[in-house]
RNA sequence: GGUCCGGUAGUUCAGUUGGUUAGAAUGCCAGCCUGUCACGCUGGAGGUCGUCGGUUCGAGCCCGAUCCGGAUCGCCA
């Protein structure tokens, strides 16, 4: 037997009182004073006071007696006034009296709490997830994603995009991240992929008149996994036709205008901020750069090339940079010992060591031997360094630079509790290099992939000067966070080819990895373009949170194992025999 | 694959220089308790100190190996 509910526990309110309710929920809590029993009550909503005093008959006392924690009832009783309130519970002013119980299931003792601000393990978490989810944040994290999630079908669907499933089996193109493999039974040695995102059918839509596609979709990745990364994981993905790179951003930013409006409250200023790629990396070492503070970087080759540090100079001389950031704002508290950790994070990125300036009347460093007070003035003065600030300088390759101080400046703005959580910025990197060099292989390696355009004035230096041509692509990055990422595609037969022709790639890798493709777009393929965003770290950002496991209902753990069904799990012999895999 | 941190009661943790019977809080169980809401009071149960090996008269503690977890770099077109 069920009771029908009548109402949900966190929804009643004084205007109750006197009401005759039916609730259904699980026990957080019972405290049981002798002659009256105290029970808080708890659905998704969230919870509510029972009492059972003695005018009740024995039997039900006895049987509220019994309840425990996670135990869960249906309750039948009278809404009342309280004697003394509670005002750190919503239901704080009300309580119910009850004249019926019936306990649907009856609970071990959970092995974690109930409780929103629990400090336990995260993997303890992940295996109990069921009992994790109960509580009131997690059901706010779910709750938060849906509307999200309905919010982005809503817009997409208002400006004319259709929502269109593209398959999960799809052919393996062993090109970036590993695929998960999925053995095929009846093509016998042959294997599906799951898709690392829609790229290629999005681009079919296209050639196939769909003309303004979204799909809210999973995509699987075979790689590490860290805190705001999994396996599988969840994409926005739209593609438009007979659109430009302003089209597109432009039609992002009512989107995001829009989300910001109607779940966080916050008006956000358009157009938002775009800063070509060398910029952000010039500026910030990063091509994902947090805005809501400075210590912006400034190379110093030119201050230091002189200079009898032979550290310095060899990395100049070797076609590298030295390049620093200066702490301002309370860069005391920066001591020997606190820069000498920093230091020691630091090497993890590449650097050899890590050179401070402190400055003051008499400006102090760990580079005395090689710099006279002069030399450290013109440095002090590059930065417009005030008393009290502290200088950082490494240097190294440009990339060793960038990766270093661009890690840095963020590290030290948050031990400094500069990262305004409030504060949401928004902005484009645009211009991005088409291609990377692949620094084991040396060869050239589509930064975004190969079917992302070139700049239209960038053209003629595909096959003279790949590294200088810029992209039609362009990431959405709030907070120091990549949210998405996208591009202007190719769809000139001529100008893949050449662009298939710089990666290396020969006539039978195009055709086994993207001959589909290739082919559709002999027959008439619109100009068009997208961007993907990434779903989980959209709502990690916007709900606070500080890994994407917090707002995926089933995660998987740091070895990409979900810690409930125990996935992944050993096949049989039978059904390896029967994929071919195994002889029998 | 590399680096760092961790593994002690159901849970979160403490455990000094290697020294008696490994502790606390919380949870759990029992009894008492009519206005609690982190209820209170009294009592109780609860441990393969991740695992294996070594050093030692003696190891939670030292050494080696190994397993597991987390963070991070590489990786993530």
């Amino acid at each position: 037997m069920v009771f029908k509910r009548t109402h949900m526990c966190g929804t009643l309110t004084g205007a109750n009182i006197g009401e005759r309710v039916v609730l259904n929920g699980w026990i957080a809590k019972r405290r049981n004073l002798g002659g009256l029993v105290f029970c808080d009550l708890r659905d998704k909503t969230g919870i509510v006071q029972i009492v059972f005093d003695d005018k009740i008959p024995k039997e039900l006392f006895d049987e509220a007696d019994k309840l425990r924690s996670e135990y869960v009832v249906g309750i039948k009783g009278t809404v009342k006034e309280r004697q003394s309130i509670n005002s750190e519970l919503k239901t704080g002013d009300i309580e119910i009296f009850a004249d019926e119980l019936i306990i649907y299931s009856e609970a071990e003792t959970p092995p974690i709490y109930i409780k929103d601000d629990d400090n336990v393990d995260d993997n303890l978490r992940l295996k109990y997830r069921y009992l994790d989810l109960r509580k009131f944040k997690m059901q706010e994290n779910l709750r938060f994603r849906h509307k999200l999630a309905k919010l982005t079908r809503d817009y997409f669907d208002q400006n004319g995009f259709t929502e269109v499933e593209t398959p999960m089996l799809i052919k393996p193109t062993p090109e970036g991240a590993r695929d998960y493999l999925v053995p095929s039974r009846v093509n016998p040695g042959k294997f599906y992929a799951l898709p690392q995102s829609p790229q290629m059918f999005k681009q079919l839509l296209m050639v196939g008149g769909t003309d303004r596609y979204m799909q809210i979709t999973k995509c699987f990745r075979d790689e590490d996994l860290r805190a705001d990364r999994q396996p599988e994981f969840t994409q926005v993905d739209l593609e438009m036709s007979f659109v430009d790179v302003d089209d597109i951003i432009e039609m992002q930013e009512g989107y995001l205008k829009k989300v910001f409006k109607e779940l966080m409250g916050v008006d956000i200023k358009l157009p938002l901020p775009r800063i070509p790629y060398d910029e952000a990396m010039e500026r910030y070492g990063s091509d994902k750069p947090d805005t809501r503070f400075g210590f912006e970087l400034k190379l110093l080759n030119d201050h230091v090339s002189n200079s009898e540090f032979k550290v310095f100079t060899d990395a100049i001389a070797e076609g590298g940079a030295v390049r620093g950031i200066c702490i301002t704002d309370g860069a005391e508290s920066y001591t020997r010992k606190k820069i000498d950790k920093l230091t020691e994070i630091s090497k993890s990125y590449g650097a050899k060591g890590l050179v401070w300036i402190k400055v003051a009347d008499e400006i102090t460093s760990s580079v005395n031997k090689f710099f006279d007070q002069e030399q450290l003035k013109e440095l002090v003065d590059a930065f417009d360094g005030k008393d009290g600030d502290l200088i950082l300088i490494c240097s190294g390759t440009h990339k060793v630079t960038y990766d270093t101080l661009g890690f840095l400046r963020r590290h030290i703005a948050g031990e400094m509790g500069l990262l305004d959580d409030k504060k949401y910025n928004l902005l484009w990197v645009v211009d991005f290099p088409l291609y990377e060099r692949d620094e084991e292989t040396g060869s050239y390696h589509a930064m975004h992939h190969p079917f992302t355009s070139p700049k239209s004035e960038d053209v003629e230096k595909l096959l003279t000067e790949p590294y200088a041509v810029k992209a039609n692509a362009y990431d959405i990055v709030l907070n120091g966070v990549e949210l998405g990422g996208g591009s202007i595609r190719i769809h000139d037969r001529k100008l893949q080819e050449t662009m298939f022709k710089v990666l290396g790639l020969t006539e039978e890798e195009i055709d086994e990895k993207f001959g589909f493709l290739v082919e559709a777009f002999k027959y008439g393929a619109p100009p068009h373009g997208g961007i993907a965003y990434g779903l989980d770290r959209f709502v990690m950002l916007l709900s606070g949170q500080d890994s994407i496991r917090e707002v995926i209902a089933f995660p998987k753990n740091q070895a990409a194992q979900c810690m409930v069904s125990e996935a992944p799990g050993e096949a049989t012999d039978v059904q390896l025999e029967e994929l071919g895999i195994k002889r029998g």
